[in-house]
DNA sequence: CGTATTCTTGATTGGCATCAATCCAGGTGG
DNA sequence: CCACCTGGATTGATGCCAATCAAGAATACG
């Protein structure tokens, strides 16, 4: 028997964790294989919250756009994070593929029915929201009261602290979003983004061999401007 | 046999619903309650995070101090709501009396101890966190894309949809809270705030009759200054 | 190789912060 | 009862950071 979650990056995942060794047949059962290609969604805002993702690979991220076309980036997303999770009956937000992605798809309400078999499942399905909601507080705090420098040393090192655990311990990090999409998610301009990377790179902070590579060369003074471990 | 319980404002809160009728004895019987004055505590920032809390009455907030003392007010709470949940072994947000304030409070083992029995409890705890959620990803996109004008637009109308569940519905909502406090909501300085509130009051939107009340006087231009339902 | 998109840089503007003073309400004590 | 005090709220003057407007450079792509 050989599952496609046998050897999926993401099988240690928050969500798939959940079943141990042989189990992890009862959620291969009821997913779906999804392969979208960069700029495509997973996924649209307004449209019917019926489902969930777990993302296998691939890069993406989470939007809301208002009805004057301001957008704001809620999360990047890498393989292993689970999305699709809405209060409401409709998306609020929208997922994007920034790279080719690959994802697996449950009805929700598929997943529920599992609950009783398996109460690990519920389990980190709750804990997943509690540390999905203690990140944002962090956002929250980072929109609120961080100025644009502040702001970019914090997305780097929290993109660092993110892509360690996929790629492992690194002090490049990459971006595979645009300079729009980082501004779009720290709540500036694309010209205010593109100008502090120039400030730390002239404070030499970081270097950038490409623009979608970020070497963090001085964390210690990256992590205090983030007022933040390194 | 005569349960606090049975006469609490929040007794159909998102927690406390979770048991019906006598039901309730179970969360009753592991309950400590609390009384707080206004000012004063229910827990802190870096303490440990052992106990959860739902609010019976009284009106409060959630805030974060960064080390250099800004300060990001992440909720304003009422009675009903539900506290504490940490997805880290300390708390990263205080919470802070506005006025005098009394609460539940639970040893967060002691509640999972009951999912067994009570799945309905755990089912709550979840659904708690994604609305919870939901609510801060709105707060992200106030922060990130709103000028001030809209941002305190944005507020009232929060206020005056939470406040009709505990007062029923009014154009006046009541804020507690000091300037400075809806200040450090919006991620902006106390003079703006202060400011903000004269703009929409000499466009006609809002009416002043004390700092701390409120009236509504047009929700449909605040609702479209805020791109939200009125 | 040409075109489109993204990124960067410059000049200027504007919104909010900062600094500073005054106003006001509630509480205190003479 | 009222002068005084205190913390919060408001208003004014000025400055600064990031937005806006504009242009050019680099990169990706057909």
């Amino acid at each position: 028997m050989a599952l496609i979650c046998e050897t999926c990056i993401a099988r240690a995942s928050d969500l798939c964790g959940a079943f141990a060794g042989g189990e992890i047949a009862v959620l291969d059962a009821i997913a779906v294989r999804l392969r979208v290609e960069a700029g495509g969604y997973l996924f649209h805002e307004e449209a019917s919250a019926d489902f969930v993702y777990n993302i296998s690979s691939g890069m993406g991220l989470l939007e809301r756009l208002a009805s004057d076309g301001r957008r704001q980036i809620m999360s990047f997303t890498q393989p292993g994070d689970f999305i699709g999770l809405s209060p409401t009956p409709v998306y609020r937000i929208s997922a994007q593929a920034l790279t080719e992605m690959t994802a697996c798809r449950w009805r929700i309400g598929d997943l529920e029915a599992l609950f009783g078999e398996h109460p690990e499942l519920e389990r980190r399905l709750r804990l997943i929201a509690n540390r999905v909601l203690a990140t944002t507080l962090d956002q929250v705090f980072v929109l609120g009261r961080r100025n644009a420098n502040e702001k970019l040393a914090y997305l780097l090192l929290y993109l660092a602290e993110r892509q360690a655990r996929i790629f492992g311990p690194s002090d490049e990090v990459w971006l595979p979003m645009t300079r729009g999409d980082i501004a779009d998610y720290l709540g500036v301009t694309v010209e205010t983004a593109s100008r502090t990377f120039g400030v730390l790179r002239r404070k030499g902070l970081i270097a950038l061999p490409a623009a979608d590579r970020v070497v963090l060369a001085d964390r210690a003074s990256l992590a205090e401007l983030a007022d933040r471990e390194p």
